[in-house]
DNA sequence: AAATAACATGAATGAAATTCATAATAAACA
DNA sequence: TGTTTATTATGAATTTCATTCATGTTATTT
C-alpha cells in the first residue's frame, strides 16, 4: 500500500481528537474504517503509530513523523485546491497575448493596464513578432490570445472582433496623392510600398485592397517598427500602409500626410483569437471587452465593429 | 473524489515524459488507467490539466499548479518514508529516560554520551524527579526507559538488570559506626536518616534493610541532591544511605566516611525498565549494554548482576 | 491520403476501503 | 476487586473505486 493524503488527514484527526471514534466522526467515516486504515498503515511501515494501551491516544515517534508530514503537506494541498478553484471559476489564470501588428502596442498596453485592475490574479504576458504561425501555439497552450486582423477558420479557435479601423496610406508631405484624398489600387503600381516584415497574405493592404484588383506595387520594402516606416516615408523612400491611428500622431507633427485607400476608405477589423474552450472563461471575455472600450476611447479612426 | 499523492505522482510523470503512455509505463499502470485518472481529476476540479490538442503534452495553468504542489510535496513524502523506514529498522527513534535515583547522573551521562556515538539518529532525552509513578508514563509512551532499583510486575513492562551496587551509610568522620565497619538495622534506631525525597517504599534502605527488621530511625529528613546529603552528614546532622559509588569521591576528599549495611554489605540491583514491545528494538538493547559496560568500568562498588 | 502513434472511452474486472456486527480491551465506578 | 461503561479491534460482507481490456477517436508523420 502507498501513503496517501487521506492517511495524513487521519493521523491529524486522531492527533487532535485523541480518540479514534471522535476522529472517525470528524472524517465522516466509521470508527471501524479508521481502525482498519491505521492498521494497514502500521503494517506497511512496520511500525506502530500510536500507543494502544493509553487513552487519550498518544502518537509514537513513527506517528509523530507522519503527523509532522501531515502538518507540512495539508496546508499546501488546501492552498493548491483553492488556487484550482479560482482557476475553474475563471478568476485566476494566465493570459499570454501575441500580436503581429506592431502598432498595436498603442492600445494594447493601456488595455492590459485596465485589465490588471479588474483581474489582479490573472498572470499577463505579451509576445510580439511571432516568427511562426501563432494559431498552433494558441491551440497548444503556449499562447492564450492572438491579436489578428485576418480571421481564419481553424477548428478550436474563435475570433472575437475588437474594433474596425481605417487603413490609410502614409505619404510624404506634398505627395501627389494628397489632393485626390484617396487612392485606387492602380495608383500604387508606380510606388514603393513599405510594410511590416510579415507574410504578404497577412497584410491588409494586399489581402483587402491590392490583390482583389490584381495590382502589385513597383517595389516593396519592409520595416520593423512604425516609427521607422514613418521615417522612410518622410524621406521620400516610399509610402506605407498603416492603421490611421498609427499615422495620426505623425500627421499632427507634420511628418507625413495620409490618404484613404479607395473612396470612403478601406476598413479592416481587428480580432482577438482565443481557444473556443476559453469562450466560457470570464476573464477572457472581460479582456476583449476592456480592449474594445479602451481602444475605442483612445484611438483615432476606429469604430465599433458593425 | 479527493486529491491524493498518487495523482501528484501522475502529474509529475506526465510532465516529465510529455506522453501519457510513457508516463503510464513509468508509473507501472496502463495508459488507459492514467487517462481515466486524469479525467477524474479534471472533473473534480472542473479544469483541464493539459492541452489535449498538442503533442508533446503541455500542462494548463491548472496542471501547473498541481505540478508545483507535487514538486513541493513528493520530496517531503519521500523523506518521511525514509524516516519511517529507519524507525522500523530500529536505527532511529526516541529514547526518553527517567531516573528516580539522583546519583545516577554519574553513570548515566557518560552512558548517554557513549550511546550517541553508536546511535546518532536516536533522539535522547532525560527527565528526573518524576513526582508521579513513571510506569504508566512508560506504557503511554511519554517515557521509553525508566531506571529503577525496584522491579515490579506490570504487564507490558520488562526489567533488564544493569548492575549490582553496594548500598552504604555515609557517616560523619569519627562516627562510632566506623570502627565496627558495618551496622545492623537496630543501630539506626537512634539516628537521623537522610534520604532522597521519594516514597519510602522506593528507598532501598527501607525496603531491603530496615523494614524487614521492623526498625524505624529516630528521625528522618530529606535532601534533593547527593552533595546536600553529604553536606548534612559532614555537619553531623544525620547519616545518609547512598550507593557506595556516590559516596566514594567524598570519602577520598575526607568529607565523610562509609560503613556497610549488614555484614558483607547490602547489595541492590539497578534495572532499566522498558516496554516489552521494545525488547526487540535494537537501540534499546544496545543502550542497556552500553550503560552496563560504562557503569562497571566507571563506578566504585558495583558488580555485574549475579 | 494513408499509415502510424498516441490518447479517450465504456464495460468488465479486481482490488481496496468501508461498513456492519460483534469481540476484546481499557477506564471509570462502586 | 469486580462491574459497568466507553473505546478500540476484528472478520466477513459490501460497496466503492481504480484498473484493465478492447476498441474508438484524434493527432502526427510519411
Amino acid at each position: 500500500m502507498y501513503l496517501e493524503i487521506r492517511h495524513l488527514r487521519s493521523i491529524q484527526a486522531i492527533n487532535t481528537h485523541k480518540k479514534l471514534s471522535a476522529a472517525a466522526d470528524a472524517l465522516c467515516v466509521t470508527q471501524s474504517a479508521l481502525s482498519h486504515q491505521i492498521k494497514n498503515l502500521e503494517e506497511t511501515f512496520n511500525a506502530e503509530l500510536f500507543f494502544r494501551k493509553s487513552r487519550p491516544l498518544k502518537l509514537t515517534p513513527a506517528g509523530e513523523s507522519l503527523l509532522k508530514l501531515a502538518n507540512e503537506i495539508i496546508p499546501l494541498v488546501l492552498d493548491a485546491e483553492k488556487e484550482l478553484k479560482q482557476i475553474s471559476l475563471g478568476t485566476s489564470g494566465r493570459l499570454h497575448i501575441a500580436i503581429e501588428c506592431h502598432s498595436c502596442f498603442e492600445w494594447l498596453i493601456p488595455s492590459m493596464d485596465n485589465f490588471k485592475i479588474d483581474w489582479p490574479e490573472v498572470s499577463l504576458d505579451l509576445s510580439f513578432g511571432f516568427a511562426f504561425d501563432p494559431f498552433p501555439a494558441l491551440l497548444d497552450g503556449k499562447l492564450d490570445l492572438v491579436v489578428s486582423s485576418d480571421p481564419v477558420d481553424i477548428d478550436g479557435i474563435a475570433f472575437l472582433p475588437l474594433f474596425d479601423f481605417k487603413m490609410q496610406l502614409a505619404v510624404p508631405l506634398g505627395h501627389k496623392f494628397i489632393e485626390k484624398g484617396f487612392v485606387v489600387p492602380e495608383d500604387l503600381e508606380d510606388e514603393t510600398l513599405i510594410t511590416y516584415p510579415v507574410d504578404r497574405e497577412r497584410l491588409d493592404i494586399y489581402r483587402g485592397f491590392l490583390d482583389p484588383a490584381g495590382v502589385t506595387p513597383k517595389e516593396s520594402r519592409t520595416a520593423e517598427m512604425t516609427i521607422m516606416m514613418i521615417q522612410l516615408v518622410n524621406s521620400n523612400c516610399g509610402i506605407a500602409s498603416l492603421p490611421s491611428w498609427a499615422i495620426h500622431e505623425y500627421i499632427e507633427r507634420n511628418r507625413v500626410a495620409a490618404v484613404d485607400l479607395g473612396k470612403g476608405g478601406y476598413w479592416g477589423t481587428l480580432y482577438a483569437a482565443i481557444r473556443e474552450k476559453d469562450l466560457q472563461t470570464p476573464y477572457m471575455n472581460s479582456f476583449v471587452d476592456i480592449a474594445k472600450n479602451t481602444s475605442l476611447g483612445l484611438l483615432f479612426g476606429v469604430r465599433d465593429k458593425k
